[in-house]
DNA sequence: ATGATTTTTTGATATAGGTCAAAAGTTATG
DNA sequence: CATAACTTTTGACCTATATCAAAAAATCAT
């Protein structure tokens, strides 16, 4: 049984998981990455507080299918969230993502319209939850969450692109390098299975990179 | 020789090319596309004719050397610029940009130092420049312009993770008829070794894929 | 137009990495 | 703790696509 229970006074939220509290987050903490792009008024401190949820997903659960439109984000505090989807039956990771981003189906998150992709939980994950209707709110009132979501999405993008451009005309060795090099934190963490298609080939020829030396 | 001539009143530029002298757009063409995603007051309007400037490019010409920071984007009118990277002295063609799209070197522009990218134009183009400076401008004193920004980067991101996802698992034929599709306008006027590069594959191979129905 | 570049096609050969199958190792669950 | 259920490794074989080379076709510049 997982009941999430709100201590209003304090910003300090506790998760209440088979009778043992645990705290998770101080909300201040959330507060940082805002401030690494924009500053925050007391105001939409307070906005923030109200509307960023505390959730926690267990390992190998489902945080979003694709069959859903996809109403929320997550903010990721602790653990590793993964975003997939089906080719041929097959699970093809899309991205992993880990403390201090924001997770979600894109397309289908601010579209409103369902998308190929499924979200799951790798590890043991801590996260905060916004919805999207509280975002638009958020949005229209405070102009700096624009710039927020602009200049935060900016650095998304980047990494996009650089992940574009490895893909193509390098070997399945370069990619596993670069991999290991860029997601060196969560990598020890994360299945072989699912590099491996995040790489874009098969576990078999990535047991055997991994093995060669 | 090439002279930019700006007729102040009337909001329409001339470009004159070897004595002959040509239209290429009025500034109001503008405002549409800026209207897909906000609504564009008369103070914002006055600011962007100010800002942007009319520009061509002819045919293979380079637009941004790798070497330089980017410090302006391009908002196509008419024709294709191509957004490329070498790679063992080859070059890799990361995208093609066409009419109503911005273009620049992402992270040269946003974080104003040198990237990978170089920038060249594909077949005769007309454009209109912003500065990245007036663009600085224009966030700081048009909220609704990080909106614009924030709405506009929403789609191309949508567009970067169909194509990571397109990538994998796809054989080389398949991302062709992909590329096909999405680009049905602009393919027949890109040479087939930029297309190649595009989607990762050799020339040679898209050569035969293509000969062989 | 005409020769000179550049781009595309065709051919022959090599190889990285895929596929299928089964064994070994690891992690979960009653 | 034991058995089931995954996950990873290893092996044998095969295919899609790369490479290198050169001919053919198209485009460009004088």
């Amino acid at each position: 049984m997982l009941l999430l229970y709100l201590e209003n006074n304090t910003n300090c939220y506790y998760i209440i998981v088979n009778h043992k509290q645990k705290t998770i987050e101080k909300i201040e903490d959330i507060y940082q990455h805002f401030e690494t792009y924009i500053k925050l008024s007391e105001d939409l401190k307070s906005e923030l507080t109200n509307r960023l949820k505390p959730i926690i997903f267990k390992k190998g659960e489902l945080v979003l299918d694709a069959n859903q439109i996809c109403k929320e984000s997550y903010f990721i505090r602790k653990g590793v969230l993964r975003t997939y989807f089906l080719k041929d039956g097959k699970e093809i990771s899309e991205y992993f993502s880990s403390a201090n981003e924001w997770v979600n189906s894109p397309k289908s998150f601010m579209q409103r319209k369902k998308d190929m992709y499924y979200i799951d939980a790798v590890e043991d994950t801590t996260a905060f939850l916004l919805k999207v209707n509280d975002l638009v709110f958020l949005f229209d009132n405070f102009p700096e969450m624009e710039r927020y979501a602009r200049l935060s999405m900016g650095s998304v993008f980047g990494h996009l692109m650089e992940r574009i451009a490895s893909m193509r005309f390098t070997s399945a060795k370069e990619r596993y390098l670069h991999f290991k090099n860029v997601y060196a934190d969560i990598y020890p963490r994360i299945p072989l299975g699912m590099v491996a298609s995040y790489i874009g080939i098969t576990q078999e020829t990535l047991s055997r990179i991994r093995s060669e030396k």
